[in-house]
RNA sequence: GGAGGGGUUCCAGAGCGGUCAAAUGGGGCGGGCUGUAAACCCGUUGACUUCGGUCUUCGAAAGUUCGAAUCUUUCCCCCUCCA
């Protein structure tokens, strides 16, 4: 079998192949051009989509070259697939800003040193925003037909559940069949990845190229990656796991990874970080925790730099060793002013941002969760006086894994 | 266009004139056990509070009533069936 598609399956990223053994013949005699669509619904994106990067990348790896779609388009009608309910609508400035900010995450992933592997970066809306409607359905549209589209799993359960599909939605699985077509006139791109969720579509893609010119493309999709516990990978106790600065610390990401369960591990340190395969053999056998802590740090490293992961690892030493001073937690500033000689507690958390109800404080409070430079605090009525600061600095905890430093200014 | 069904707190989903800040489940949060895991157990889950209470919530607005998530009217939205 061919290095690439062995290694996409060693690792466990592979669900399915239009076709595996043509594929892997073709992967072999030559460097190819595999792309992969993102899309634009959400400002930012999350864990959901690691996966697929880390495609691209062991595409790159393997000497391919990654084009990346930019959904642009495409999310102007939204995807049925996998959704019970139509999505809102976003405006054109939204799509545009998320278009934007996506495309900056992937850059950070992907190496552009090399001019064969390269990312492509194309947005699906510069040649779909001038389709027109007549030409489309002749020369598109001829190829598909009702009978099969019904068919097709992102159809089929809207209809069987009696939820409406509206006919623009019903569009987005041409649309994405287009382009792949478009992908392989002009770039001579030869291979979509995508999601299981997505094998309908990519299938239609593959189709519908063979109708059109002839020319025989592959599709590959990866698995749904589901945690040991059976729920969708992804939530934080702050929502989404987001691949971005803005929407997640480094620290709270690399807390992410520190929290897999045991029987996730593996599996992900496969997935998520760059180990060869051989690498990994050897080491999973390390202590549990070692390995989650290895790979939070190559995880976060990916994304943030190794400096980031680095100080997530001693931050978090800090913050989960007892009466430790928590030097390098995380810091809030709070002026004096806002002090003066004491400042009930209640406030104090208030001020840190760490929460914004006093009511939750004080159910905090109750149970035991909040504590001040290691000590409980039992009374919500406790004030606290300068003396509590230690050099201008005090350390807040609430529950067992919230631990910040707040510094006197 | 016609006939029905529905919009409840993060989600699902009860409630159908006072005892409702609203059952139950999920999720979240906190505590216990441990390993920052899983499983399990317990508590909690609108805001503010001088802990007595006070204020704001059940699609939106107006109304009936001592009193409305619950009744009436209008409006908005969703779904199903028929044309």
């Amino acid at each position: 079998m061919n290095k690439f598609l062995k290694e996409f399956k060693d690792r466990g990223f592979f669900y399915q192949c239009t076709n595996e053994n043509e594929l892997s013949e073709l992967l072999d005699k030559k460097k190819i051009k595999a792309y992969i669509g993102f899309d634009c619904t959400a400002e930012s994106l999350h864990v959901g989509s690691l996966l697929q990067i880390m495609c691209l990348r062991l595409l790159q790896k393997h000497g391919h070259q990654p084009i990346v779609l930019l959904g642009g388009g495409t999310t102007r009608i939204g995807d049925p697939s996998g959704k019970d309910k139509t999505r809102k609508i976003l405006t054109e400035d939204e799509i545009e800003k998320n278009t934007k900010n996506i495309k900056n995450i992937l850059k950070n992933y992907l190496h552009s040193k090399n001019e064969k592997t390269k990312p492509i970066f194309v947005n699906n809306f510069t040649w779909l925003k001038n389709l027109n409607y007549i030409s489309f359905l002749r020369n598109i549209g001829k190829h598909f037909t009702i009978n099969k589209m019904l068919t097709f799993d992102s159809v089929k359960t809207r209809l069987d559940r009696e939820q409406s599909l509206s006919y623009m939605e019903f569009n987005y699985m041409i649309l994405q069949a287009y382009d792949f077509l478009e992908l392989n006139q002009k770039e001579n791109c030869m291979l979509q990845i995508g999601g299981s969720d997505q094998w309908g579509n990519i299938v239609n893609g593959v189709d519908l190229i063979k109708r059109y010119s002839n020319n025989q493309t592959y599709g590959l999709t990866t698995p749904l990656i589901t945690l040991a516990s059976g729920t969708k990978m992804g939530k934080t106790e702050n929502g989404a796991v987001w691949l971005d600065k803005k929407f997640l610390s480094a620290y709270d990401y690399w807390q992410f990874w520190r929290n897999t369960d045991d029987r996730d591990v593996i599996k992900f340190i496969n997935i998520f970080t760059d180990l060869n395969i051989e690498e990994i053999e050897n080491i999973k056998d390390k202590d549990i925790n070692e390995l989650k802590i290895l790979l939070a740090n190559k995880a976060t490293s990916m994304l943030h730099g190794d400096e980031d992961a680095q100080n997530s690892e001693s931050t978090a030493k800090e913050a989960f060793t007892e009466n430790s001073s928590g030097s390098n937690l995380p810091s809030v500033k709070i002026k004096q002013d806002n002090i003066k000689e004491e400042i009930n507690i209640l406030d104090l958390i208030i001020l840190s941002k760490l929460e914004s109800s006093k009511s939750e404080v004080r159910r905090l409070i109750k149970g035991k969760a909040i504590k001040i430079n290691n000590e409980i605090i039992s009374n919500e009525k406790q004030k606290i006086s300068k003396d509590f600061f230690k050099n201008n600095f005090l350390k807040l905890s609430l529950g067992k894994k919230r631990h910040i430093k707040i510094e006197l200014i």
